[in-house]
DNA sequence: TGCTAAATCACCCGAAAGAATGATCTAAAA
DNA sequence: TTTTAGATCATTCTTTCGGGTGATTTAGCA
């Protein structure tokens, strides 16, 4: 009877392991879950990396969130405090650089290519 | 040593038990952490119910999906089959229901709205 | 120190977009 | 059947966009 006892003492404690192990691995596995879930979501995010692969200067960036917010000519060039010829000026080598005709391209473009920050979604 | 046997018998078949337990409550975590972690990141959709609550006809939506997609005046009329007068007629129509004055206000606010269909993202 | 890219601004011109208004036709609802 | 909403098209007019070109200034690089 001894030995009985000591045998079921002994699968106690390793019951107890059991349940920490259990529970440390189960949250492992609901963080590693969480991570494939999330991972699997996220987009990548690089901004300065393609803008400058493309040849846009940091000021044809700005001009370009503006546009992307939906800003008439005369609105970017308030905003930026440069002239309305300025702002034309930097939208049309946007247009160039980016290889569109339209400003709704050079958005969605922009959006593809994630060189903007999105405002919702 | 029989006792012994028979008591290291039934731990062994635990064991067994146990590691199958721990597999499937193992899977189960990982189930519920990828729930978790896309369900955070998921978007809803409501695509023919905002249109209708903004008074949007189903013309319309065509109209702001091609907008969308950064086609020009003339293009939408081509693809819609109408003269370009028509496709001002609806553009113009749209702004006023949508309360904007450009169309890449338009635009912004369809995809806000989750009133188009996105191409990428 | 000269070269180069970026940013700034100007002028001209044609094309596209947008506002305002009115008209016709059709299908569905009252 | 009369109304009504949606779709169609037109005309006129103003504003905005976009292309093309050239000039100046400044800052960094070779």
């Amino acid at each position: 009877m001894v030995v009985l006892q000591v045998v079921h003492y002994k699968t106690m404690i390793r019951d107890l392991n059991m349940e920490l192990y259990g529970g440390i691995i189960g949250l492992l596995f609901l963080v590693f879950g969480i991570w494939l879930g999330t991972s699997s979501f996220r987009k990548r995010e690089s901004v300065k990396y393609d803008a400058g692969k493309l040849g846009l200067s940091k000021r044809e960036v700005e001009v370009l969130q503006l546009l992307s917010e939906g800003f008439s000519n005369q609105e970017v060039a308030d905003r930026l405090f440069v002239s309305l010829n300025t702002a034309k000026t930097h939208i049309s080598n946007i247009y160039s650089k980016l290889n569109v005709k339209r400003r709704t391209q050079a958005i969605q473009k922009a959006r593809d290519l994630a060189l903007i920050t999105p405002s919702k979604e």
